[in-house]
DNA sequence: AATATAGTGTGTATTTTCTACACTAAGTAA
DNA sequence: TTACTTAGTGTAGAAAATACACACTATATT
């Protein structure tokens, strides 16, 4: 690094692949651009980092600006920096996924007007995207594949009580494949993070399943166990 | 994003965390900067970013100019965009790991005049490092530690031809744990991503151990099928 | 030639985890 | 009461992980 930094033109901006689960379905929160370049087109939510944002805050900033949610379980996954990614200029962009509840079918307004309207779409119905923002979730995609298959991250899509037909539709449809229901009930209830409730699911016409509540003191105690190698 | 980029007072850097293991000890290769801020502090290698080409691009170019290497293994792991973490001005900087082999003791001298010698370190023995150095290679160790736990990149660390007692070393510094030797070999052997060659270990005092070879297009094939969560 | 030394190389029994698989119970709706 | 739909449950076999100890071999030393 020189002593005095050089001068670079170039901007850092974040997207956000923002996971949502509804109806049975993987969705994802999809915005319409409302600006040059790409107007009209879908994209994923991102903008660009203010001068005097950490990138970590930004991500959190431009969520809330597009679904009003805080305190958001949100990592960074990977950073893209082709040099000709955007084509006005060099943009460098922070990709983060998000993982939220949908409570019902919540409309999204954007509040930026940099957006025309946002909406949740499938992760199997996507339209076509503007810039790299297929390449971008698709990693995202598979960064929650594989986070799953040894974290259960899932139970920030679900709502606070669920069943276990739901929990297990949730993997179904992100390892996309289906699962045998005993054992995957067994797995489930051996890691000891799941809560019974004394409650049932209502207004289902059939038999209502128990609820249950994910356990985040024991899932803390769990994960602290590092990844292992044996002996 | 705006029609027009806004300008933007901010630089990209790239920092590698670059492993070694050498005489049974994992290291990783440090430079003494040249230059101001943090002038005859060790640091991670690292450069900035030119406004023409991609932040891989750039990852290997300051990996080269460092050590005349090329071709390497590298893997993007991070991106530390907080406010202040370099002195100058605003420095997002994209952090990559590389897995080398030290042949021998081979002396690296950096070929780029902000460094003053380039050296390797045991990671048990680590200085103190300029700027947030050492939360990027906290980050970059803990990577590796849990990508080793499901996919044998070790062998990138390791002598074209080495023994089973060296990867079991290797796997032991890294995860920081003794392995049971019986189980190791057997579970390696299970692969099937080793090649037994008709060579032994030389210039030892005691029962030269049988040499491997690490099967490329097995390895490819083997990690070919996803990670499963089972049926 | 005998001996000490240091690391190589091997097998088995036990426990744990993973997989495959199908029927009854409970609640709702007609 | 019956039909319908989903909830909920157990077991046996296979595979993987773990725990554990000693004889072999090449060299260096005397």
């Amino acid at each position: 690094m020189e002593t005095l930094l050089p001068k670079f033109d170039s901007v850092f901006s974040i997207d956000c692949v923002i996971f949502g689960f509804d109806e049975g379905e993987l969705k994802i929160l999809l915005i319409e651009r409302n600006e040059q370049p790409f107007k009209n087109w879908w994209a994923l939510p991102g903008y660009i980092v203010e001068q005097e944002e950490s990138i970590d805050h930004a991500a959190e900033r431009i969520l809330y600006e597009l679904t009003g949610l805080r305190d958001i379980y949100m990592d960074q996954f990977y950073t893209f920096g082709d040099v000709n990614r955007h084509p006005q200029g060099r943009v460098i962009t922070v990709a983060y996924y998000a993982m939220i509840r949908l409570n019902g079918s919540k409309e999204l307004k954007p509040v930026s007007n940099y957006a025309s309207k946002a909406v949740w779409i499938s992760v199997n119905d996507l339209p076509k995207l503007a810039f790299d923002h297929e390449k971008i979730f698709s990693r995202g995609f598979e960064k929650i594949r594989n986070k799953i298959s040894y974290q259960p991250i899932a139970f920030e899509l679900l709502p606070e009580k669920f069943t276990l037909t739901q929990l297990q539709q949730l993997y179904e449809v992100i390892l996309n494949k289906k699962l045998d229901k005993r054992n995957f009930r067994k797995k489930m209830l051996n890691y000891g993070i799941l809560k019974e409730l004394d409650e049932k699911q209502k207004g289902v016409s059939y038999r209502a399943a128990k609820l249950y509540k994910f356990d985040k003191r024991k899932y803390a105690r769990l994960f602290q166990k590092e990844l292992t190698f044996g002996k």
